[in-house]
DNA sequence: ATGCTCTTGCAAATGATTTGCAATAAGGAG
DNA sequence: CTCCTTATTGCAAATCATTTGCAAGAGCAT
């Protein structure tokens, strides 16, 4: 009865129509755990052979953020945008700035915290943005400056 | 004995030169607690009647942003950069969506946080970018999705 | 199989930011 | 105060990521 999370599963849940470029990079996204850019994605895609372009990786990307499944976010150090699968159960990340390997965070840190500020300020918080930078085990090494 | 926080003094004390292009985006740093694109810091000392080049905004920023003397952060819903004063006192922001005010975070509500979560992936954490946006008393709207 | 609509490919445009280079200005030495 | 070295500026052109217009090409409901 439960769906498995397959690209197909995904992309039908979402009323978009299944097409190759979409299952492409719905794939790889699915493949890695990872934070990937726009170009990281077409490059991949068309070196072991896939044949698409790159305006439709970034439409591709775009319908997908849209429609939550996945997350755009901001490279540290870089013009680009970043992408990875936006699960459900998460709304944060880990980004190890080594290999770029995405650790979602589960659960929300600034819950409580957002109530404080919102009674403190008088705001009405609509969101956040929050991402933590690392290195991982594996990346460790003295790279920060 | 304390130096006032001038344009003047805030520049020097980073052994930087003072220069024109230098005082005036400080300045309106300074007297603005506000968020401020490059071409919106551009636009406004033009429009004033003061003489400068784009690309000196862009280089002052960026200088700034080394220095520390303001942060760089990403506007939602845009591609620019928006720029701020790095006061000492605060790493976050909570940002009005309605006005671009800026409202500094005293303090970290992540630092606890960060342990846990270092000792839990094992990451060596560096940083993390956090950014709150809202909108203030004045532009409460029905304005959210 | 048919048609309506959403997607794609391609090429060109856009928009933000960066860069090379020569001219200029800051600030220390004398 | 003047000279000198070096950092900074202006300008124009380049770059880089991303977006867009448009015509051709799929999906998929019927």
């Amino acid at each position: 009865m439960t769906d498995s999370l397959t690209a197909e599963t995904i992309i039908r849940q979402y009323n978009l129509k299944l097409t190759k470029p979409r299952m492409l990079v719905l794939n790889l996204l699915l493949s890695r755990q990872e934070v990937l850019t726009a170009d990281e994605i077409y490059e991949f895609l068309v070196r072991t052979g896939s044949s698409l372009n790159f305006s439709t990786v970034y439409r591709t990307l775009e319908t997908f953020t849209e429609k939550k499944i996945t997350e755009k976010v901001k490279m540290p150090d870089s013009r680009k945008a970043g992408f990875l699968l936006f699960t459900m159960s998460h709304t944060h990340n880990l980004i190890c700035l080594g290999c770029h390997k995405v650790i979602p965070i589960h659960g929300c840190p600034l819950k409580a915290f957002n109530e404080e500020l919102a009674a403190e300020t008088r705001f009405e918080i609509v969101g956040h943005d929050l991402t933590v930078y690392g290195y991982c085990e594996k990346c460790r090494k003295p790279h920060h400056q």
